[in-house]
DNA sequence: AATTGAATTTGACTTAGATCAAGGCGAATC
DNA sequence: GATTCGCCTTGATCTAAGTCAAATTCAATT
């Protein structure tokens, strides 16, 4: 019945964003790049980690040691609760920084793992030595990094706070999209990097009802999916029933 | 059968936050107070603004002006959809920060308005003539902010996403408290500053349903409410309801 | 290619919470 | 003090989503 839909994994080679795509990019400028001083940067920046899926960046509470900046792959943070169980509270895909608020706190706020084997760039950020005027530069990108943060996790609470399941997938899946889109990856044809699992933990319902709202949509022609791959066929009617808008 | 729960409202002059317990005293410190120069921070900064009930603070996209902070009173941000319904983000009490994000972004990422009469100061941020060294402490200050908001809106993740209303209900509730606590207010015997209607949609239930928790959780005694008075009458049960021990 | 184990789908049943609709209470206004 | 309006509570009913359990598919490994 289903006909084989195949999309490349973010993990793959092809899917490695450029540098003036990537978040850090305004963090590399300020530490070397614009200064064209190639040596310091390489000191501060370790580029293209390869990390295996499954291992830990690093745990909520740790010392901040890195920003890291996410090159291929696919990562979540998450925060771990005194009963064990996990909330997932982010996805990073390529370009996006994680780790960034551990900085100004001194400790990270969140556990972060790895999805989807990939690669990622860290930066040593507390042994820089920059001018005053560079470190200026640095804390006001820092800045509006973290306001896009603080604007991108809020937002979120449309997707969780919202009264149906469908639509807060329907805002899930559409979000991924555009975020693959900014990093110049493909919208409407991509493979899901975490399991139904993680769906359901993100979005605050149970595994079971991500399947059946998934094959639901797909009965009713709005997408196309297999296993974890996924294709949006309407997305403008997605996008209507993100915005709730009767048909 | 309610004895009458009698608690100051937070726009009582009495618990107005002083200023060094104020999340902006860091920013105003850069701004002036450490150099001793009062009269540069008294163009930057205009203090104990009174604000009615009901009136905007501003609205989401709007231009980028001022950060404010919460002197007594209480405050909500929000973000309003296509559909015209909206999504509270966050509840705002003396001595928070208001439309931080605001600033390196060049717009507010929220509407702003509020719940319960009071006052706030008000920075100027834009036109601050601060040397290259200040500037940098501003940012550095501004981004340990962020960090801090960004926190504390991934916790709200836990609120949301718990399974139960009564978990959400417990850990709301204890968050208030902490929050009031740490600005030197009572803990656990306050005043809802906002509705019924509001912690709903804050939660993402109905209004209804948080009406029937509250007394649900009377009725067990953890809680005694009037309206929108409320004591926190066994904290701990409340504590262990919020993390899912069982009893 | 066969084996194993995990992830996903599907089904049957139960339940928490939504919705609709009255009724009660309290604070502001006259 | 009576009146009004908006907020809050309570009840009855309904439905979406949770839970438990079995079946199926997928992927990793030998």
């Amino acid at each position: 019945m289903n006909k084989k839909l195949t999309t490349i994994p973010l993990s793959s080679p092809k899917s490695e964003v450029v540098c003036n795509l990537c978040e850090l990019f305004g963090l590399c400028r300020v530490a070397g790049l614009n200064s064209g001083d190639d040596a310091r940067l390489e000191r501060i920046v370790s580029r293209r980690l390869q990390i295996k899926r499954g291992r830990m960046l690093f745990a909520a509470g740790e010392k901040f040691k890195y920003v890291y900046a996410v090159k291929s792959g696919a990562f979540k943070s998450y925060l771990l609760m005194e009963n064990g169980c996990e909330q997932i509270v982010d996805f990073h895909f390529p370009g996006e920084l994680i780790g960034l608020e551990g900085m100004a706190l001194g400790h990270y706020a969140y556990a972060a793992s790895v999805l989807e084997s990939g690669s990622v760039c860290r930066m040593r950020i507390t042994e820089l030595p920059l001018s005053d005027t560079e470190l200026m530069q640095f804390w006001q990108r820092q800045a509006e990094a973290l306001s896009r943060r603080v604007h991108h996790c809020q937002s979120a609470f449309l997707l969780i706070g919202s009264k149906s399941v469908e639509r807060s997938l329907a805002i899930f899946l559409l979000n991924l999209s555009e975020r693959f889109v900014e990093r110049g990856l493909p919208g409407y044809r991509f493979r899901l990097p975490m399991g139904r699992e993680d769906i359901a933990n993100y979005l605050g319902v149970a595994n079971e009802t991500v399947s059946r709202v998934l094959t639901r949509m797909q009965e009713q022609g709005l997408i196309a999916v297999s296993g974890r791959n996924i294709q949006l066929r309407v997305p403008v009617r997605l996008r209507e029933l993100a915005c709730c808008i009767e048909t």
